[in-house]
DNA sequence: AAAAAAAGTGTATTTTAAACACTTATATAT
DNA sequence: ATATATAAGTGTTTAAAATACACTTTTTTT
């Protein structure tokens, strides 16, 4: 075996741990996952798992979270690396948070199968094993920023939603009632919207048109980017 | 020796970049140094080298950043970490990147003692080992967005400065030219200068006028933010 | 036929951003 | 002493964006 030019540094376990955000009937959710090892057997934890030698930490991000959830497909971003020294007790480890949003009701079902896996309301999800409820705070902090300045929702929306479900998922997102007419008046200006024939008569007697994203100019929007202030 | 729980793990190396910027004479610079050890020994590199054990990543980066330039106090930033497999041909190494912004004048004398490590224009600096120059990217993308959200110069900028300094500063990290009566409009609404009775004769016949920071207030806008859009 | 429930819609006001040019002070050169 | 050159300093008008705000429509249920 070759011996390193870094022979006498240290080696540390680096893990990453993934925060998937989901939105059903007006509400934010968190995906978690109750643990099935030592130590902390069975609390509840965020999604997560070893780094390996021959991958990058996106690709273990992906590979962790279809591992333990069956999803496939889900782009992730990284947030922050964590590194308090004793976060972990069983042994010296840094964890690289990732977080993505998803839509609930389109990947359900993968979900559901895997057992010790549950979806809860971010305002009363049970505490987390080691410095996770801070990992899932500081995600929530970029998801607030990302959410002010480029489009949110087609990851966590079906495909045709009512403007209320959109301005819910924004009002949940930034924590705070938006007026009904600004919020749809600012939301047209960005022109990422296509209004449907379509009437979504679920929650009311008139019915709701449904909408769906240009595919296209989000993206565009994405990459641009935009102010909301709201 | 105490058998871990996570035994069958793969270990890495956990480096520490450290992108300093600086800023003098209208110009934003970062702060170099000539590796001296091999892969790559003689070339330009960011500030670095390895976590150890027993601290932290923010410690880590002081430390290394000490150990290299002699720097005390200061106060870095993480930015991303990045993992591609082959970044280090050497070893597999996975490396934070942190970031910070001194005063170069206040801080000269002890990295001038150093040697192999020197200051260069940001639009000038060398093609950088590795995938530093990515990192540096990085970081200016997120210097520029905190540019716009909280206020920017307290570390970068002598105790006294003139307005147009510090709009030379804003001016080099947005990397666009601001008209002068908007900036000082602007940036007078923030209420965070005190204007002093002294002025600055270097740059012109008239002279200027110097400012500081109002140290509390200053923070206070740290804390809260603000939005300046340029 | 009345009541209830959510959807849908527009304007006036305030705030913020952007565009824009001349006067002042003083050292230096003639 | 006078003229010139250089950067400092200073406000207003216009345009754009954000905010505040309330009634009508549709349809089911009673």
């Amino acid at each position: 075996m070759k011996l390193s030019t870094y022979n006498k540094e240290d080696k540390v376990l680096l893990a990453v741990d993934c925060i998937i955000f989901g939105f059903l009937k007006d509400e934010l959710k968190i995906l978690l996952v109750q643990r099935d090892f030592e130590p902390e057997k069975g609390k509840w934890s965020l999604i997560g798992g070893f780094l390996k030698k021959e991958e990058n930490l996106d690709k273990a991000a992906i590979r962790i979270l279809h591992h333990l959830t069956g999803l496939n497909n889900i782009y992730m971003e990284q947030v922050y690396t964590f590194s308090k020294v004793d976060r972990d007790p069983a042994e010296r480890t840094i964890s690289v948070a990732y977080y993505a949003l998803i839509d609930i009701a389109t990947h359900d079902e993968k979900i559901l199968k895997q057992n010790p896996i549950q979806w809860f309301n971010l305002k009363d999800a049970p505490k987390l094993i080691f410095d996770h409820n801070r990992m899932v705070e500081k995600a929530i902090t970029r998801l607030r920023r990302r959410a002010l300045s480029k489009p949110i929702g087609f990851e966590l929306l079906p495909e045709k939603f009512t403007m209320r479900q959109l301005q819910k998922l924004y009002e949940a997102i930034l924590d705070s009632k938006l007026d009904k007419r600004n919020f749809i008046n600012k939301f047209n200006s960005f022109d990422i919207l296509i209004k449907l024939d379509e009437k979504d008569m679920s929650s009311s007697k008139k019915g709701a048109y449904l909408f769906k994203f240009d595919q296209e100019k989000y993206n565009r929007k994405v990459e641009d980017g935009f102010s909301f202030k709201i």
